[in-house]
DNA sequence: ATGGCTTAAAGTGTATACACTCGCTCCCAA
DNA sequence: TTGGGAGCGAGTGTATACACTTTAAGCCAT
C-alpha cells in the first residue's frame, strides 16, 4: 500500500482547479460519480482512498462524506466509515411521494405565472433532450432529463425549491440506478413535451395531472417487487 | 490533559435527548438555543468559543457547523466563520411557499389514510397546545406548534417528507424570529384545530385550503416590509 | 477439522499542530 | 488631522498524530 505521500505545504501549482471550497470540489466529484454510476449502491468509501486518490488529508474528505450523507447519497455507520447509500423501497417511494407533492404543486403555481420567453427556453430544452438521446449520450441524457424539474423550480423564482428537488433529483438518480428503471428516457421525453403544452396553454390541472403522472410512471417502472429487492441488498455486500 | 469520556457502549439512555454522536449533541445544543431565541440572527459563532463550552476541540465543533449550515441555520463565510443565519426576506417568502405547496398536497393526501386513532392523537397533541398556552410556556408552545406539522407528516408514513419538513420549520422558527411575528400563539392553535376539523370529516378540499391559508396567515403577520428587513440586516452587523 | 480466543492490521473518531488569511491597531508621513 | 501601510492578534483551513474500535487472521485446544 503506497504510504500517504503529503505534501509539506500546499503546493500552489499555477492554477487551483477550484479555487473555490475543496471540501465541496471532493462532494461534487463523488456525487457525480455515484449518479454517472461509476460507483455502485453499497460501495466502501474509505476516507484514506479517496484522500490519496485527491491528494488532500482524510480532514477534507470526511467533511465531504458527512456533506453527502446530509443528501442521503452515503450512508454512515458509526466506526464503521461510509459507504453509497443503498436506498430502501420505502424511502424509494417516498421520495417519489413527495416529489409528486412538491412538482404538482410547482406545475399549477407556474401556470399562473409563466412567461412566453420561458415557454422559448423550456422548448429549446427539449430540443437538448432529444439531441442527447439521439447521441444516445447517457450521461448527458441522464442529467438533461433531470435537469428539467430543476429548470421548472427556477423558473418559480424559488430558489429554496429549486435546492430541494435538486436534492431529491439526486437521490431519485440514485434509486433508479438502484431499481434497474425499465422506463425509457424516450418515454420521459414525451412526457416531458406534454407537461410544457399544458404549461403553454395556462391549463393548471392539466399540467399538475401531467406532472403527477409522469413521476409515478418513473416509479411505476422501477422494479420495486418486495422481493426483488431484499435478493438485490442481500447479494450487494460484495457482487 | 483530561482523558475524554468517550461515547458509552449502546447506552441505552433512552431519556437523554442526545446520547448519540457528539457532533450531533453539539449541532442539536445550537439548533435549540437558536430556535430558542438564545441566540440571535447575526450572531458570530467562534468555533473556540463553542468547543470551549461543550468542552470538545475545534474539529467537532466545525463538523456540527457544517451540518447547520446545510440545514441554512447559520452561514459559512469563506475565512470568515460561521454566524446564526440572517434569511433575507426573498428566502422567508420562498420557504412559506415551499410549505403551502407540501402541506397543502400532504393535508390532501392524508384525507384519504387517516384513520380515527390517528385523529384521537391529533386532539391530544391540540390538547397540549392549548395547556401549553395557558401556561405562557413559550418554548414548549414554539415546539409544539411546530410538531403538529411534523407530526401529520409522520401520519402519511412519510419519513422523507417529516425529515423535510422537520428542516423547513427549523427555517421557519428562524424567519419567524428574525421579523418578529404578531402572528398570535393562540390564532395559529385555533388554525389548528380547524385544520383536524376537517381531516376528521375527511374533507379534502376543505383540510388542504385550512392548511394553506394558515401558513400564509403565518407569513402575512411577519414583519416583511421590503425596507425593515434591509434596516434590520444593516444595523445586526453589532447591535 | 472446527470453534473459540488472542492478537495484529486497518480504519474511524477526536485532538492538536501549523499555515495562512483577515481585520485591527498603531505609527508615520503628508 | 487624516490617510495609508506595517505589524500583530484572532480565528479559520488543512494536515497530522494518536486513541479506540472493528475486522481479520492465526493459533491452540477440543
Amino acid at each position: 500500500m503506497v504510504r500517504t505521500r503529503m505534501p509539506l505545504r500546499s503546493a500552489p501549482d499555477a492554477v487551483k482547479p477550484v479555487p473555490a471550497g475543496a471540501t465541496e470540489r471532493i462532494a461534487g466529484s463523488i456525487t457525480a460519480a455515484i449518479v454517472e454510476r461509476r460507483l455502485m449502491p453499497g460501495t466502501k468509501l474509505s476516507e484514506q482512498k479517496i484522500a490519496d486518490i485527491f491528494e488532500v488529508s482524510r480532514t477534507l474528505v470526511r467533511q465531504a462524506l458527512h456533506q453527502l450523507s446530509r443528501d442521503r447519497l452515503v450512508t454512515l455507520e458509526p466506526a464503521r466509515g461510509a459507504s453509497v447509500a443503498v436506498p430502501s423501497v420505502d424511502e424509494a417511494k417516498q421520495v417519489f411521494q413527495v416529489r409528486a407533492m412538491l412538482e404538482g404543486a410547482l406545475a399549477r403555481q407556474l401556470c399562473a405565472r409563466i412567461t412566453d420567453s420561458q415557454i422559448v427556453e423550456l422548448r429549446a430544452h427539449l430540443r437538448d433532450e432529444v439531441a442527447a438521446l439521439s447521441r444516445t449520450d447517457v450521461p448527458g441524457r441522464t442529467r438533461l432529463l433531470a435537469d428539467f424539474h430543476v429548470v421548472l423550480a427556477r423558473m418559480l423564482g424559488n430558489e429554496v425549491l429549486a435546492q430541494l428537488l435538486s436534492d431529491l433529483l439526486s437521490r431519485s438518480s440514485l434509486i433508479a440506478l438502484m431499481y434497474q428503471s425499465s422506463h425509457s428516457a424516450a418515454q420521459s421525453q414525451q412526457e416531458h413535451v406534454l407537461i410544457v403544452d399544458a404549461l403553454e396553454k395556462r391549463d393548471a390541472r392539466a399540467a399538475a395531472r401531467l406532472m403527477e403522472h409522469h413521476i409515478f410512471a418513473v416509479e411505476h417502472n422501477l422494479r420495486l417487487g418486495p422481493h426483488s429487492t431484499d435478493l438485490f441488498a442481500a447479494l450487494r455486500p460484495q457482487g
